[in-house]
RNA sequence: GUGAGUGUAGCUCAAGUGGUUAGAGCACCAGGUUGUGAUCCUGGGGGUUGGGGGUUCGAGUCCCCUCACUCACCCCA
């Protein structure tokens, strides 16, 4: 019998799970100093839990199952429903703003493809408590500022925004009625997978004609740059009804993030759950999917039992993230952990010896590692060495001097020090 | 879940229209008689060709099923 990981999901050997590590610690550190504290929840709950935000329709889309009381029961598809769960429940004694940050790992029962496995980590930020524009461009700060953490630049990366009163709107003045508004989000989302002659065809469903309909087409695949909503009023014909977005894009600039952001009203989200900003961000070249996605939702603490509480977050999954890293020419590899020293024996003297130097280095807090190979053969042993990444080789003197030879293994040279100075040495 | 493509060693790939015991490089392991590491020699382990069934004298190669990956749909919470 031979088995391999199921459907989607992956093994994490040592080189990949100090990939995973790298990233985890990125989302963790970025989150700390942007003032966030770390939450976690069951990795799975009730089934009910998760059809309350998302309908029925959710439930052939995660991982259910029976327990022997006859619970229904889901591993998680996402951290929001649980988060939301969490808030409720203790609303009135948490000090606000809530700025909270998890990295669970989630289970999805799709269909695999690149980017998008059944099995994956996603870091949550959300920021509850607020209903102001600034806990939006925060929200979008932490996100440019993790991209920036792990070198990415704002050539290669884009926030895209959009606002759903802002399209509402947008659509209301171009004649779409209230009643509408729904199915017209759906087709301005669907509308790059569609046929242009039916496109017009649903967008005359809605009451829009075809002049009106190349006009608000154009005006979403426009990206307006931050600073310029007079751009997005002039193609639009919006007026004075941005609301939200005007303040947005001050704080956006005030942040000092505008070059990596811009309006995309193409952006719409899932429909039913998002109430003002929404945002993606995106490899430019397209390429990759969503690195993330996010945005307000002000009704969902209260949909949970909670009191009303406007909320702002998103969520960034590591799939695509770490594609786009690789794609930059990361590799996995240098997030292993590097040796301090390599300590060898070339005689069997140095052979005894051996051990005492090594316990002693580590309990100084020295990652130091030694060969088990039986050869004294020096060559062969600091090609061990070298191959281990260590910063030192530590090479023992076969008699009992108080001596070390400490070799800096990037740059070959060499000196004799104290065994009693070798720990401050190879930790300088 | 629907449709299409791919699948040979840990990795990258070979094996004319079916034809002996499926090969190579890298990686890994071990030696090269007594102390200094890149592209030095020598040797070794590792494959039921993703798995199962069928056609055939004979299948890595053809057919069916299944599993996984890739792409589109769906969805993107």
């Amino acid at each position: 019998m031979k088995f391999q990981a199921p459907r989607g999901t992956r093994d994490f050997y040592p080189k990949q799970m100090a990939w995973r590590n790298h990233l985890i610690d990125a989302w963790r550190r970025v989150s700390i100093r942007n003032g966030f504290e770390q939450v976690d929840g069951p990795i799975f709950e009730s089934l009910d839990l998760y059809k309350v935000k998302s309908g029925e329709g959710i439930v052939g889309e995660l991982f259910h199952f029976e327990d022997r009381g006859e619970r229904q029961l889901a591993i998680r598809p996402e951290f929001t429903p649980t988060l939301a769960r969490m808030v409720a429940a203790q609303a009135s004694s948490l000090p606000k703003p809530i700025k909270w940050f998890c990295t669970p790992n989630l289970c999805r029962a799709e269909r695999p493809q690149r980017g998008r496995l059944r099995e994956f980590f996603q870091w949550n930020i959300d920021l509850l408590g607020s209903d102001s524009p600034v806990a939006d461009a925060e929200c979008i700060f932490v996100a440019v500022d993790l991209m920036r953490d792990l070198g990415l630049d704002s050539q290669t990366i884009k926030v895209r925004i959009s606002h759903r009163e802002t399209v509402r709107h947008i659509l209301s003045k171009f004649g779409v009625a209230d009643d509408m508004m729904l199915r017209a989000f759906e087709l301005l989302d669907r509308r790059d997978k569609i046929e242009p002659e039916r496109f017009v065809e649903l967008a005359a469903e809605l009451g829009l004609d075809p002049n009106q309909v190349e006009r608000f087409d154009q005006a979403c695949r426009y990206k307006y740059p931050i600073g310029r909503l007079d751009q997005l009023r002039e193609h639009t014909g919006i007026g004075d009804q941005l609301g939200d977005l005007e303040s947005l894009d001050a704080h956006l600039t005030d942040f000092g993030i505008a070059d990596w952001c811009e309006y995309d009203l193409g952006i719409v989200r899932g429909l039913a759950y998002y109430t003002g900003t929404v945002f993606e961000v995106h490899e430019v070249s397209g390429a990759e999917r969503a690195l993330a996605g996010g945005g307000r939702y002000d009704r969902l603490i209260k949909l949970f039992g909670g009191p009303d509480t406007p909320a702002v977050g998103f969520g960034m999954g590591d799939t695509v993230l770490s594609n786009v890293l690789v794609d930059r020419g990361a590799l996995p590899e240098d997030t292993l952990p590097k040796p301090d020293v390599f300590v060898l024996a070339g005689g069997d003297d140095a052979a005894r010896r051996l051990p005492s130097i090594v316990a002693d280095l580590r309990q100084r807090g020295v990652h130091a590692r030694f060969s088990y190979r039986p050869t004294r053969n020096l060559g062969k042993l600091l090609k061990e060495a070298a191959a281990s990444q260590a910063r030192y080789a530590a090479i023992i003197n076969g008699d009992t001097s108080n001596t070390v030879a400490l070799k800096d293994l990037a740059s070959g040279e060499q000196a004799d020090v104290p065994i009693d100075e070798l720990s401050s040495r190879v930790l300088q």
